[in-house]
RNA sequence: CGGGGCGUAGCGCAGUCCGGUUUAGCGCACCUGCUUUGGGAGCAGGGGGUCGCCGGUUCGAAUCCGGCCGCCCCGACCA
């Protein structure tokens, strides 16, 4: 019958090939830079619609439903109830926090038929906070963690990378309320176990938490879940001996201290020398004997900033944004020069602090006898000292840990790396529920502000993620937990027989509830091979008259690259027992829930 | 937002400098038929394009000029 194709799919996850929008192509697209672009193109997961936005097709749909599932597991399993907020939100929630006027272009507003200023959302802490107040009047009712899978859309700067960073990606992104502090720790805690819990039954295990910023979202502590790679957009500092690791915005390296005697200021002539580099070959010393100096506009309260670092290092100005409680930028000539310093010869000393913020890193104040400039042109002094010549300054850290400085935690060495984000977890603290106010009352019967925790997974960036990590050059080697099928059928030089038992071995498949895809298309093997390899399912069988002659069915497994035959008698079963094991294999020790 | 590159069929590209046998072409993919079938097969036939868009120059524009748009990469930016 003309409708017959359409028969299986109602009433199970399987898949005729021939049926299967969205074709698979030999040649890397030209737009694609990393593998798991060009694979997802190739594959025919997704298409592009415009930068940064994609539709995806059933492969795609399928690899993210399947880590949806994973990650709604686990998030069933501490406790989480999973609801549904709006994309579209109202200007006013996010007036509410402030962050209609802090946020920049990559919100993207947009006014209503009424004239009304909508928002999409790219976070949803003011619509939890909003949803959540209306319902949580008690401590009783303290705590809990709410969480939803929705679209979010970031007006990206620049996305690139295919579903590495895009403008418009789904997220699980989950909100819990506390009572107190340490009750936010635990569950910070809990969710950072299942976090790890999430990342191992995708098949990454190897994706860790590094201490990270808590950038715009305010609070305390932040984790990111990091896959180190190459083509990843972080810099994470990672110690070679321990278990330390941070991004490089919050990332603390080893002081190496350098004391000496400290020596009587000298003013030498430094003709033309404005580089550490320059003053420091024209004095002959290391470039760590020298101060250096960098100016930043204005800090929150508008006083220009005089950032002072050690001539080797290079000021961190995640770092610094912290200190002066605002983004800094890059000061003008005419700036420095209104203050009464001279850039090139710049120095902290004997500016007026009433205009002129200073901060010092702490390398700075574990060494002596630094040179630095002499606000004068051509000239520098020797043997700075900032205990002694700027007694009111305290050393902070803004510095950016170089590759190779010493860990601070053991005796090891940090090395820089590069890492996808795959997930963060946040503690918020206060900011929202206190702004939006949201209160409870507590046993006392006293009001309270609950306090927050905030933990989100960027689906399709994970998705990408795992085949960065897991591909070879034919096509991604998907784990079997979030593969778009667990089973690939191939059937070759198609005759009768062989079209009979690949037809029953489907059906069988189908049945048991085992998620097939069947490559019932007269094609040859070169052909279906390869694009078995680009949908990377983990069982492959194989019928073909070689083997089917022995009442076998020929195996390959694109997850471990072990192939062979198995009988056909039985078939089923062996690869329930597969699939089985291919699950357990990927799933880490249970452990106490949050709630038990 | 700055710098660079690119827009010709679903994908990969040639043609653009130097305007005119180009009815705009090639490979892959697609359709029909036959032959094939263990890593992207062969033969024959066929379909698919407002050469990114708008305007200009010219007898004539994919090609030259102006404007705009889109995409990719690097940087800036970035829960």
């Amino acid at each position: 019958m003309w409708f017959s194709p359409l028969t299986p799919h109602w009433s199970c996850s399987t898949m005729r090939l021939s049926q299967m929008i969205g074709s698979r192509y030999k040649e890397r697209p030209a737009e694609a830079v990393l593998d798991s672009h060009a694979f997802l193109l190739r594959g025919g997961y997704m298409r592009q619609v415009a930068n940064g936005i994609y539709s995806l097709l059933t492969p795609g749909l399928r690899v993210a439903q399947k880590i949806e599932t994973l990650i709604r597991e686990e998030m069933n399993r501490i406790g989480g109830q999973e609801v549904l907020m709006p994309l579209v939100l109202p200007r006013e929630l996010w007036d509410e926090s402030g962050r209609y006027e802090t946020i920049g272009p990559e919100l993207l507003r947009f006014a209503d038929r009424t004239g009304h200023d909508m928002l999409l959302g790219m976070t949803h802490e003011e619509a939890v906070v909003a949803l959540c107040r209306n319902e949580v009047k008690s401590h009783a009712q303290l705590p809990f963690m709410v969480y939803q899978i929705q679209t979010k859309f970031r007006d990206e700067a620049r996305s690139r990378g295919g579903l590495i960073r895009v403008r418009e990606f789904t997220m699980k992104d989950a909100y819990s309320f506390h009572t107190s502090q340490e009750d936010l720790e635990r569950y910070y805690d809990v969710c950072y176990d299942a976090y790890n819990r999430i990342f191992a039954r995708a098949g990454l295990p190897e994706v860790t938490p590094v201490e990270s910023d808590t950038g715009m979202m305010g609070g305390q502590i932040a984790h990111e879940f990091i896959l180190l790679a190459d083509c990843g957009e972080d810099t994470i500092a990672v110690c070679g001996s321990c278990s330390y690791r941070a991004n490089m915005e919050v990332a603390e390296g080893r002081i190496e201290a350098y004391p000496e005697d400290a020596l009587p200021l000298e003013k030498i002539h430094t003709p033309g020398m404005k580089t550490i580099e320059e003053v420091a070959g024209f004095i002959d010393v290391e470039p760590r004997q020298t101060a250096k100096v960098v100016f930043y506009q204005n800090d929150a309260d508008g006083k220009l900033v005089l950032a002072l670092i050690r001539g080797d290092l290079e000021v961190n100005e995640a770092k610094v944004a912290k200190q002066i409680k605002t983004l800094p930028v890059p000061a003008t000539e005419a700036q420095i020069e209104a203050v009464g310093a001279v850039a090139g010869f710049a120095t902290p000393m004997g500016l007026d602090t009433a205009k002129v913020r200073i901060i010092a890193d702490e390398t700075v104040a574990a060494s002596n006898n630094l040179v630095c400039g002499a606000n004068e042109v051509d000239y520098h002094y020797k043997n700075f000292n900032l205990g002694r010549d700027l007694p009111g300054v305290a050393a902070c850290d803004i510095a950016e840990v170089a590759d190779g400085a010493g860990c601070t935690r053991c005796a090891g060495t940090l090395n820089l790396r590069r890492g996808i984000e795959v997930g963060n977890i946040f503690q918020l603290g206060t900011k929202y529920c206190t702004a939006m106010n949201m209160s409870y009352t507590d046993a006392a019967g006293k009001m309270q502000t609950p306090i927050m925790g905030c933990y989100g997974i960027g689906v399709g960036r994970l998705a990408a993620s795992v085949i960065e990590a897991r591909h070879d050059k034919f096509g991604p080697q998907w784990p079997i937990s979030i593969a778009p099928w667990q089973v690939h059928i191939n059937a070759l030089k198609v005759d009768d027989p062989i079209r009979e038992t690949a037809d029953a071995l489907y059906a069988d498949l189908c049945a048991a509830g085992i998620e097939a895809i069947y490559d019932d298309r007269n094609a040859s093997p070169g052909v279906q091979f390869a694009e078995a390899d680009l949908l990377g399912v983990p069982i492959r069988i194989i019928v073909s008259k070689r083997n089917l002659d022995n009442g076998e069915l020929e195996f390959k497994r694109r997850d471990t690259g072990e192939k062979g035959t198995i009988p056909r008698e039985g078939a089923i079963a062996t690869i329930q027992g597969w699939i089985h094991d291919a699950l357990t294999a990927l799933k880490p020790g249970t452990r106490e829930a949050i709630n038990s």
